[in-house]
DNA sequence: AAATATTGTTTGAACATCAAACTATTTGAC
DNA sequence: GTCAAATAGTTTGATGTTCAAACAATATTT
């Protein structure tokens, strides 16, 4: 049991670590080399479709509105993100992709996608149910732990 | 199919998120709150057990040994790490963790194996070993990634 | 012995991050 | 309706992270 412990908590760690290097090395390698892995997920917590503001996307990142308002100004100056003032209530500033956001949006979407594919692939319908089973219970544990931690 | 992959595929990454964050705020709560998360993944690298030089460990971590020079010097400073000028070849520095980077590691490791230890104390012993599965087998994928990537 | 290679350090520039002070706007209490 | 309080976001100062490039010290090769 202690064996099959530091065998899952060995991957986890090396998935994690792998993921983030491999993300790193294609922006790079791409035509997107202006951008870090971290406004990376800005723009991935930006997301395509409907347009959110400063503080929904800082919350959804866990770093402050402050950290997000910096970012964004490198993002906007680096033209994949657009600012808008909400005219419903002057102090929100909705958060958009431009079109080349949404493209480099696409790009990562498809990394993780490709990822995940892969590895499905080789399993088989019911491995697959039970390894989204195991990651969904460690989900749960985390959630729960998360909810312990003060405010 | 492709609902499947987006759900493992949004497991994966909040699954990331979470343990990420849930080490930082554990960090800053605890008697350690003067390290970082990247300090804490620094002293993960150094281990507990042999010396590695600086140019291992940098490459272990995945970052530039001029990065790693500056992130020692604020370990030392803290007393979290040692620096050991090799005997046999007076270029080369040893890093070691102190008797306090012993105990962080030691807490750190217990964060993660307790972590695990819970998913898999939920799913029996053959769920687990499909987890372990499907974790190798994205390993894999992402070793061979990797090795595709130019140096 | 001199040229070359290796190991690590330093430095300058850009980004990441937080806390705290600040501005603009909206909401609530009276 | 006005004024106080709350909310949304920005700015700023401090510290940490990161790389590339220049550098210093030491070891190896020729």
């Amino acid at each position: 049991m202690d064996q099959r412990i530091n065998e899952v908590n060995g991957y986890l760690v090396s998935i994690f670590n792998d993921v983030l290097m491999i993300e790193e090395r294609t922006l790079q390698m791409s035509q997107f080399k202006d951008v870090s892995i971290k406004e990376m997920h800005t723009i991935d917590a930006i997301g395509m479709y409907q347009e959110h503001t400063t503080s929904e996307v800082a919350k959804k990142l866990g770093i402050t509105v402050g950290t997000l308002t910096v970012s964004v100004n490198n993002l906007v100056r680096k033209g994949y993100v657009d600012r808008v003032r909400s005219e419903t209530d002057r102090r929100v500033v909705q958060l958009a992709l431009t079109k080349r956001g949404r493209l480099l949006y696409r790009l990562h979407d498809k990394f993780h996608r490709d990822m995940v594919k892969e590895t499905i692939n080789e399993m088989g319908e019911k491995e697959s149910e039970v390894l989204m089973q195991g990651l969904k219970n460690l989900h749960g544990y985390l959630e729960r732990t998360k909810e312990q931690l003060p405010d």
